[in-house]
DNA sequence: CGGCTTATTGATCCGACTCAACGTTAGTGG
DNA sequence: CCACTAACGTTGAGTCGGATCAATAAGCCG
């Protein structure tokens, strides 16, 4: 969708599918920063230095709705609540970031990742889509840089979650099988 | 200045001074999500959720200007590009955040603690206060608990960053030494 | 001075990373 | 349609960074 250094022009609405947002640390890695599903706004981080410094990637058939930010500009002066609009969608982004934060400075390997499945189950739900089945399609690899870890630890708490008969992984489908059970592993008692 | 669950009323700028804002996570604990200096605006996580979900505490003596969001949003009708400002500051908040994301996901201590020291300097340097002296009163427990690693291990770092000639800490009077070197330290060659 | 909070240092331990090998799947072209 | 291959996923062994636990020092303030 847009990539790192890219002027800044238009703001994008997802309408289908699911997309990956990354940055570039200056040494050269990738962080993935979210993962985003239909009715999500993406590209505002880049409002003020008038280029992205992230990047967008598609996950699978995506459609994409495109809004020019000058024509963004034009119709918030007549449509009010428009401005007011977009500010709560950037405020709900800056509640997510601090969510992720204490995701990644907090919580061990194993809260994260229960913490990630109930998120995106979640957020799946509210869109009504079934809330136990993950099917974006999303790698190991993925999931392991967004939640700060290693690939293989990853797979190895996915193999304990099975086992314990939290989750059903076949692959990049993913069924949550007891909700209240991994509600209790996203934190310490 | 605020606590969580407080109504959302104003939007706070830092005149003078610095202040911590942090978030109680589920399982009761904090996290600090961030330092702030003047010139800096707060409080604009709770657009949304008209109540905020973070705390925000003066490190030191330390004034606030307060703005009713009713008044702002009074304000912004009349005043061209104020909302603009707003949608401005908040996307670089996004940015910060992003930054802090991967400082928390991808770095090891030492990379955490030379790049807070060096984001600490920018700000300050850019507000114009001296570079290299960090003034704000922020005890080891507050950086550990911002950078997500323990307290013991903020001070064997400051030890190893001190016997290196790279900084000199005097309790939380906090002196950079060698601004290139300790750039350096921030990420992996 | 004496009690309290904060900072430092040491010893030990464990969770998660790394490295390595192997299994599995999807995608490709013959 | 099947064989081949490259990418992805899983599993095991060993190591290490940083957490935890514990004791001690250094400021801070009444």
């Amino acid at each position: 969708m847009y990539r790192t250094g890219d002027t800044f022009r238009v703001i994008y609405a997802i309408r289908s599918g699911s997309v990956k947002t990354s940055i570039l640390t200056d040494d050269g890695k990738v962080q993935i920063t979210g993962f985003h599903v239909a009715g999500e706004v993406l590209g505002l981080d880049a409002i003020t230095a008038k280029r992205h410094n992230s990047e967008a990637t598609a996950m699978e058939a995506t459609s994409i709705c495109e809004v020019p930010f000058e024509r963004f500009k034009e119709l918030s002066e007549t449509i009010p609540g428009l401005q007011y609009k977009m500010l709560e969608i950037m405020s709900n982004e800056i509640l997510h970031n601090h969510e992720l934060m204490v995701l990644l400075g907090k919580k061990s390997a194993e809260e994260r990742l229960a913490t990630y499945l109930l998120n995106i189950s979640d957020r799946l739900e509210k869109r009504n889509f079934p809330a136990t089945q993950l099917d974006m399609n999303m790698s190991r690899s993925d999931i392991s840089n967004y939640l700060g870890m290693a690939e293989e630890t990853v797979c190895r708490i996915f193999g304990r979650f099975q086992e314990e008969g939290l989750v059903t992984t076949q692959r990049r489908k993913i069924v949550l099988n007891d909700l209240a059970r991994l509600k209790a592993k996203t934190r310490r008692n």
